[in-house]
DNA sequence: AAACTCCCCTGATCGC
DNA sequence: TGCGATCAGGGGAGTT
């Protein structure tokens, strides 16, 4: 499940080999992801365009083409992107296909279609229903102590739905969320506005701290995450909690528990964390 | 505001 | 061996 330090793997894997490329051709499969990829749109923001840059907002990432447009992408759970030879032979679930000079593609597969992909203009993209209602990125400068501590004041919700929340905090998914959450002493229950101060400032560092570990990791290929060269990460071995349901707690020995919030699975040590 | 429930979708897994 | 049910979960929509 590609969250953010995933989405910036992908990110810094594209960089190198996509800017400066120009885009020759767009093809898609015609099937819709979370809503249909608008193959017209695609091809006449993309066709003949070349890469400036390539960026990422949360789990969004954003390639910067030279006429003012920006393709915006967001891999959902299963989506990949991956640069391959034109020869080689499209694996199943190949939804778009974006051709660059000498035979190299740029393929987005996705099993599920959960994952999103459109162009905007460079001034519509920050006003779009994607990026317009997303909170700050916690890798910006202005995610700070201060910041945090205001939003959990603000919020009644329990600590679990607090931080997956993008409209507050853009990037973090279940499980960056449990490993913050354990790293912070934390538990996923506990109500946002009764963290306080010195329990803020350490999640503060927790969250960071994951995050900076999931990318120094190279991301956490649990199920289908590989970056953009087809590689997995490696910090699906670096989980405290994550995935680990009835094992000892690293630190203490205790169980670990998983219990569901919103639907959705989630770990932590009931002893290490209040 | 927040907490529900349902939905999108495929693949892995499990019980019978 | 096979087949249907269940689960995985990011995000959006609709309802309470």
């Amino acid at each position: 499940m590609p969250e953010l330090p995933e989405v910036e793997m992908v990110v810094r894997t594209l960089r190198p080999r996509l800017v400066g490329q120009r885009i020759t051709k767009v093809e898609s499969s015609g099937l819709p992801l979370r809503r249909p990829i608008e193959l017209r749109a695609l091809s006449r923001a993309c066709v003949g365009a070349r890469v400036e840059a390539v960026r990422r907002i949360g789990k969004y990432w954003l390639i910067d083409l030279s006429n003012d447009h920006v393709l915006l992408g967001h891999l959902g759970m299963t989506g990949r992107l991956l640069f391959a030879a034109a020869r080689d032979p499209r694996e199943p679930h190949t939804h778009a296909v974006l051709t660059l000079g000498r035979g190299v593609e740029l393929r987005y597969v996705d099993p599920r279609r959960f994952g999103v992909l459109r162009t905007y203009t460079q001034a519509e993209a920050p006003r779009s229903p994607e990026l317009s209602v997303l909170g700050m990125d916690p890798l910006e400068p202005g995610f700070t102590v201060d910041h945090l501590q205001a939003m959990l004041d603000d919020s009644r919700r329990d600590l679990k739905a607090f931080l997956m929340d993008q409209g507050r905090i853009a990037g973090l998914g279940n499980i960056y969320v449990c490993e913050a959450l354990f790293h912070a002493g934390l538990s996923p229950l506990r109500r946002a506005n009764t963290v306080g101060r010195a329990r803020g400032k350490k999640l503060h560092a927790a969250i960071l701290q994951v995050l900076e570990a999931g990318i120094a990791n190279r991301g956490t290929s649990f199920s289908d995450y590989v970056d953009a060269d087809g590689n997995q990460g490696g910090n699906q071995h670096a989980l405290w909690v994550y995935g680990r349901e009835g094992e000892a707690c690293r630190n203490c020995g205790a169980r670990i528990k998983r219990l569901t919030q919103a639907g959705r699975s989630t770990f932590y040590c009931p002893k290490c964390q209040k």
